[in-house]
RNA sequence: GGCGCGGUACCCAAGUGGGAAGGGAGAGGUCUGCAAAACCUUCAUUCGUGGGUUCGAUUCCCACCCGCGCCUCCA
């Protein structure tokens, strides 16, 4: 098996992978918080994750993944609060979007996905065990994580608590803790709020808690990776670390890995700047899901990435360029044989596309070994030496490169169609589309070419490109 | 201030102590009735700036400039 190296947060070093369970990779990622639609920049961690795992799995791997969705928080008590309904109700809507979104990317289903209102008996077991060790306080009614009990707080976001200046920014509720860097554990219900009657008094659960006892409830008490954006690492994965070690006095996590922030043309994405787009958003104007997913997928995940309109169509037409190969793969006459040379492009490609993947995920490199392909393998048609046996094996490649890359195989109009952006200019009949193709080539071959124009201009119209072939036969598909 | 990421052609972007990947756009050409697609050619003689180490630095070291993130329950 190939060397698989990632940057871990925890070192600041590239590290082989070496998972705990061989041939097993368990890993944790953050999900989305549902109190709204999520956003571009959540999706680029979230392809990332899933280019990550569908890597993992092309090398022969089992992949363990559990990601959460958190359903409880502030936000969520108190927007449901004002629409008058409970909160797993309220929280049911934002999920379904956000599993059609993920679907629409082409993300794969993590093994689990687990809500965090599911489990709040495991976080109320965990919190006990915390008790018991003398890591927390009782105020008020909310548990605090007691940050001088654990030395190694800090390792993760290397923070040195000792040289922390008090003063410039203070949390309100510093009051009533003992340190204003310890974190809730749980926090005590307040009049007219959500909360949980539990074997450690009313209240909900502070939000890192959930991921602690979650990750480990279904990866065991030593996970090999954990996932997340950067802001995460801290105080959230800071303080997940903190729980968790605490408890089970095991090291919690192996392998951290941080996908950096996208940006907006240059500018930080805020709610202010109105620069604040969801996927649906990108839909509504026209661009596709494999467009917004390879333009994600571009820029090696720890790597700021700068997402803009170029930068959309960039993407596109690199899609294009990706899939109009594979389409004349399939449709084209090839003489008799195989080329040795070509079987050597196709090595070479699967080699380099790996060996990029394997080098803390460079998809950068990873898509140049795809071009390079697709550039010679043209070359080669076009002089004639790409023969019939060779064409199987370039597809059977390219098919392997989108077993993770996941932009060839066009569910555009259907995926767009399932959300209800069908473009209803591109709906022409199929049978209406041969028919005029028939009535053009016809027109063509009695060398009216101004009536086979006209029919290409028409077609063209309804979104649709005809592309006439060398061997007289044509092509089109939608624009 | 602390911790961290980055500054490579018009845009996106890889990379290494010794010939600067790949994609997009542009220009010219081949093919085509014309297109489209594809191919060919072209597109960085300061790889942020200034020093240093070295036979040789974009790559190592130092300083500086610029952009960005986290240090507040934001992926």
């Amino acid at each position: 098996m190939r060397e698989i190296r990632l940057y871990n947060t925890l070192t600041n070093r590239l590290e082989p992978l070496d998972p705990l369970h061989p041939g097993e990779v368990r890993i944790y990622t953050c999900g989305p918080t549902v109190y709204a639609s999520a956003h571009i920049g959540n999706f680029r961690t979230f392809v990332f994750q899933d280019i990550l795992r569908r890597f993992l799995r092309s090398q022969g791997y089992r992949v363990l993944q559990v990601m959460n969705v958190t359903d409880v928080d502030d936000r969520i008590i108190h927007s449901a609060a004002a629409a008058g309904i409970g909160i797993r109700e309220y929280t049911d809507k934002y999920i379904r979007a956000f599993l059609e979104d993920i679907d629409a990317l082409g993300i794969e289903m993590p093994e689990e996905l687990v809500r965090a209102t599911d489990h709040i008996e495991d976080m109320v077991t965990l919190i006990e065990k915390l008790q018991q060790k003398g890591f927390t306080y009782t105020t008020d009614g909310s548990i605090y994580f007691r940050i001088s009990k654990f030395p190694e707080y800090g390792k993760l976001s290397k923070i040195d608590l000792s040289g922390i200046q008090p003063g410039a920014r203070v949390d309100v509720d510093q009051y009533d803790k003992e340190n204003a860097r310890d974190f809730a554990l749980w926090k005590a219900p307040k009049p007219g709020e959500h909360f949980w009657e539990t074997r450690i008094g009313p209240g909900r659960p502070g939000w890192h808690v959930e991921c602690s006892a979650m990750s480990m409830k279904y990866l065991g008490d030593t996970l090999d990776i954990h996932t997340g954006g950067v802001d995460l690492a801290f105080p959230h994965h800071e303080n997940e670390i903190a729980q968790s070690e605490a408890a089970t006095g095991k090291p919690f996590v192996r392998m951290w890995l941080h996908a950096e922030h996208l940006i907006i043309e240059g500018q930080k994405m805020s709610k202010s700047l109105g620069n604040f787009y969801t996927l649906r958003d990108l839909f509504a104007k026209g661009h596709k899901p494999s467009t917004i997913r390879f333009l994600l997928l571009s820029v090696p995940y720890r790597r700021q990435l700068n997402f803009t309109e170029d930068g959309l169509m960039q993407a596109r037409s690199s899609v294009e360029r990706l899939r109009n190969f594979v389409t004349r793969l399939k449709a084209e006459q090839f003489a008799a044989g195989s080329n040795r040379e070509v079987e050597r492009l196709v090595e070479t490609a699967e080699n380099e596309f790996e060996a990029g993947l394997a080098n803390d995920i460079n998809t950068a490199v990873a898509l140049a070994s795809v071009f390079d392909f697709v550039r010679d393998a043209n070359t080669a048609m076009d002089r004639g030496t790409f023969l019939e046996q060779d064409a199987p094996r370039a597809v059977a490649a390219m098919e392997k490169f989108d077993a993770v890359l996941a932009v060839l195989a066009d569910r555009d109009d259907e995926t767009l169609a399932k959300l209800g952006f069908s473009r209803p200019n591109q709906r022409m009949p199929a049978a209406e589309i041969e028919a005029l193709i028939g009535e053009r080539i016809a027109a063509k071959k009695s060398r009216n070419f101004q009536r086979a124009d006209e029919i290409r201009q028409k077609l063209a119209d309804s979104g649709i490109v005809v592309e006439d072939t060398k061997d007289g036969t044509v092509r089109w598909k939608y624009k």
